[in-house]
DNA sequence: TTGCAAGTCTTGCTACGCAAGATTAGGTTC
DNA sequence: GAACCTAATCTTGCGTAGCAAGACTTGCAA
């Protein structure tokens, strides 16, 4: 409940370079990383990612390609591009030095 | 520049848990905790703050009072309530978690 | 042909952080 | 006592991210 609001807003501007991490061991669709990254709480439904995908498409971050599935609709699969390499290489940066920032104060409150 | 991009939205839903682990520690005015963070690297300007705190105040996470100030306006001090320290705590769960899982991903991609 | 299931995408909403500037209060200087 | 400066608080308007709920599409199977 109100840890789900915490959540919520402290994905934030993670998912989208969770999303390139998860890529770059190789290609996904839509759905894969939905599955993904929902066990791992990182979102709370499609209704992220699939804007998100769209976003990043745009932004050259990812390539989409078309395949057909054995059962059901076409899969849209996604690889990484070399933009999103050099961003998720510049969030690695940032986040650990954000992180650090916040633990510092986590651990000084207690 | 990008990293600014970055790590504004990265700052999403992290600061109000910032300011609260900051008056874990004691009272503090307004332009005392904006210049803390700042420092941090946790805001980039007050215009972020003053909202904050309205809100947290609204939400009873902080409790306010004026005292005099040697020279210029009055200031407003802020300590932290029990609702405060209770979602301090659940904050600090929460991030651990999501942090956790955020940093295996970034490991794995390297 | 009807139904089902996998998969993708859309709509409307809420909330946060930010830049820029408006506003208030008190002190200082001439 | 008027003009000016500074500390400090607050406001406005904006861009953007995540989410719930559901619509739409594609192919297969009964």
């Amino acid at each position: 409940m109100t840890d789900e609001r915490i959540a919520t807003n402290l994905r934030k501007g993670v998912l989208e370079y969770c999303v390139l991490a998860l890529l770059s061991h190789g290609e996904k669709y839509g759905l894969e990383l939905a599955d993904d990254l929902t066990t791992r709480g990182l979102i709370a439904s499609e209704g992220s990612l699939y804007p998100l995908l769209a976003r990043m498409r745009e932004n050259g971050l990812v390539e989409p390609r078309w395949e057909a599935s054995g059962a059901g609709r076409p899969r849209r699969y996604y690889a990484i591009t070399d933009t999103g390499t050099e961003q998720l290489t510049a969030f690695t940066q940032v986040w650990a030095s954000l992180g650090a920032q916040v633990n510092a104060l986590l651990e000084g409150s207690r």
